[in-house]
DNA sequence: ACCTGAACACCGTTCAAGT
DNA sequence: ACCTGAACACCGTTCAAGT
């Protein structure tokens, strides 16, 4: 039932990777969607919660679509190639959602959920150093997504020496996440151990 | 002289902090600054061109103002409490600039020759893992950077046990290259010393 | 329940004209 | 060299009306 929805946010997402942001028009998706440029307020509350509908399906089958690889790495790389690929997408996902949709806000948890997860898996494996795994998933999803938003912004990628794109830095934090978890491992074996769990 | 150009400039940043982006149109920056709602073609080529300037201004004097502290630590706490006491500037910053002026990306590869400069003196005090300078700066950056870009879209703040804020996750950040430093000095003591400078 | 066409207020940009 | 007022095309949104 009500198609219709489903066509306006795919045209309107065709229109975002096309164009950008200021090619997505209501007139421009009535248009494509064969509907009159005020029909979509029969869907929709107004072109932000269109925009919304389009970020919230993002969230849901996008960055890591089920089926994949599920440790951490192979997450937070799935991660960065999205927003290489997808820039406008990914930019409108994490753009201003001021007082946003619930829906986004829950979507956006769930989603999360999966990256804590791979995370514990890592500690258990000792490959990330122990930590609560909420906050060491924030740590890196931080630096995901400040280096996918740097490298699209032009304020990363360096002609010279500097040279870092985004998979670089995360191999880099991983490498060094894995030397603070041996530096831990050795910490323990003396007789005062003094890590929190 | 032109000191229309810099009220224009000042007008439209201050429109900017007030009301978002959506709040600033050539005829509210016109009528602010006393003149004609297309006065301010004669200062820039277009509407473009000004939200350019403005965010080379934040990028001059802004994040890390001249005379305070330069230790790494304190200018990448400097750079995530700016995002979040000046959003709309930040997100201004660095947003999309396609074929952006070539002044502003001049303009940001000068700020950022700071803390490159922060991180070698912190490497030398052995704070910092040796790695090369410029890496390491752009990890530093890029964590700050999207801490502080999640937290503004409401994808980081928790209410429960995994709560995190950015001033959290770059102390968590330097904790862990301190452990990684304190595992590479270990290593150095062995026979095979295979750091590379 | 869903869609259309006309209309409104607003915006970026251009242009002829003024000093 | 800098500014103004009118005008143009475009946009989001509303509304009366149609099926």
């Amino acid at each position: 039932m009500s198609s219709t929805r489903e066509t306006l946010i795919a045209v309107a997402a065709r229109l975002l990777d096309a164009g950008g942001p200021a090619a997505v028009t209501l007139r421009a998706v009535g248009q494509a969607a064969g509907v009159s440029h005020n029909a979509p307020y029969r869907h929709f509350a107004d072109k932000t919660a269109l925009l919304a509908a389009i970020a919230a399906r993002e969230l849901q089958g996008g960055p890591v679509e089920g089926g994949g690889p599920t440790d951490i790495e192979s997450l937070m790389r799935g991660y960065v190639r999205w927003a290489a690929e997808r820039p406008e997408r990914f930019k409108l996902t994490f753009g201003r959602w001021e007082a946003g949709s619930d829906e986004l806000a829950e979507t956006a948890t769930a989603a999360r959920g999966r990256f804590v997860d791979a995370v514990a898996r890592a500690q258990a494996d000792g490959r990330l150093p122990q930590a609560d795994p909420e906050r060491l998933t924030a740590l890196l999803l931080a630096l995901a997504h400040g280096a996918a938003d740097l490298a699209l912004s032009g304020h990363l990628a360096r002609d010279g020496k500097g040279r870092a794109d985004p998979e670089m830095l995360l191999a880099d934090l991983f490498e060094h996440l894995a030397r603070s978890t041996a530096s831990a491992a050795e910490a323990a074996r003396l007789p005062a151990n003094g890590e929190p769990r």
